[in-house]
DNA sequence: CTGATAAACCTTACACCGTAAGAATTCAAG
DNA sequence: CTTGAATTCTTACGGTGTAAGGTTTATCAG
């Protein structure tokens, strides 16, 4: 053994704050919000646990971090755009941040837009309402009804995704079939091939009632 | 000391189901979701945690019944009405529910409704469409559009009842006015003081489009 | 190079969680 | 009373987030 032998170089990454979020996010897609832990998360980072904690001093810290790196990458519309357009891209942007972290979105739907990049959104959205000639109280009125709209159409759709210890005791399939009858027959249309037609369908009532209100107050 | 001195007669209740979803009704309101524990419950009643069990075979299952419980207090509305009238009345119920339990709605708001009690209220509900003449690919899509927009509007009126670990490092009050004037001047808005108004109107624009697309479809 | 300082990471430990396994108690009926 | 079932408790295990403090590694002045 040469006398310079080096112990362990095992060549590992360091530890950055952008490579824990991204290990992070995989993790809750992989494991599920619920199988999320600092351990597990330093096993695929090559890591200890506490060392994460230099990072990020706890956890909540750390799930901003990833609530911030999600609303980070989406492609937000520009300022130019008409008020309708801006909202409905707002929207779908949101929506497919969902769609990309499925597992995630159950902390993102709750999470209070207070941290800076969620007050940038907030303030950049609600800045479309008011150059739309939106009044204050009709910015925040239909601001937060659309959002109402959203949350809860991005939560239905990736909740299949929720992998917690939930379902206790369903009702199996041919009972269903038996009991509940229009259950039955109308849950084939339930089904994920028809969550655009349905969130646009919905969106789309929103946004016309909304503009028809905008023209005759 | 008597030779037949009990040890400790200390009168207590008994254990039953109900007792139990109670308690721990109660107590995911005090201590919030992620403060529940079968030791604090245990604590509540006057018990050991595992004894619980014996009426519960898991934390899933007690949720379950909560749910359960919840569900069934609700003034939901007779077969008879029709169908826009019904709709209503049963989104104001859910609404309801969500500001009696707001803490425990944060699990609401996810649960999937494939237990009994679910099954009841999907049953109903879908009922109400199709008698109203909705074909099932339409009630399908109205339902589920309705129920995306009840489940985010309750989920964000009551999410300041979170009490779980989250906020890590909002942005303070006075720097919001300084770097954010439009969420400055439209945050009055967002009191809980127009929370009916909001969810009121965002529901008529739908239940309002709904009606005329069934009407000329 | 050496030595010091700071940044990064790790070890240990604690209180809490859900719950498996099985013992102890209480209760109902004969 | 005895017996068996229903109900409750004790103990224990592997998991969690993280406080406290030690150890290694990188940086830089001399």
């Amino acid at each position: 053994m040469p006398v310079t032998a080096k112990k362990k170089t095992q060549k590992r990454e360091p530890l950055t704050p952008d490579r824990i979020v991204g290990m992070a996010l995989e993790l809750v897609e992989r494991d599920g919000l619920s199988g999320f832990s600092f351990r597990k998360l330093a096993g695929d980072l090559g890591c200890e646990a506490m060392s994460i904690y230099y990072h990020y001093p706890s956890k909540a810290h750390l799930f901003d971090a990833m609530a911030t790196h999600c609303l980070a990458k989406a492609n937000w519309p520009a300022d130019s755009m008409p008020w309708r357009a801006a909202i409905r891209q707002y929207l779908t942007e949101f929506r497919r941040i969902a769609h990309e972290n499925p597992a995630f979105f159950q902390f993102l739907a709750l999470y209070r837009m207070n941290s800076q990049a969620g007050l940038n959104l907030l303030e950049n959205a609600l800045g479309v309402f008011r150059r739309g000639g939106f009044p204050p109280q009709q910015t925040a009125r239909y601001f937060r009804l659309l959002s109402y709209y959203v949350v809860g159409a991005a939560l239905d759709e990736t909740s299949g995704y929720a992998k917690g210890p939930s379902a206790a005791a369903p009702v199996p399939g041919d009972i269903v079939v038996r009991d509940y009858p229009t259950v039955a027959s109308v849950g084939p249309f339930f089904s994920s091939s028809g969550f655009d037609q349905t969130f646009y369908t919905g969106l789309d009532l929103l946004l016309d009632g909304i503009e028809k209100a905008h023209r005759q107050p």
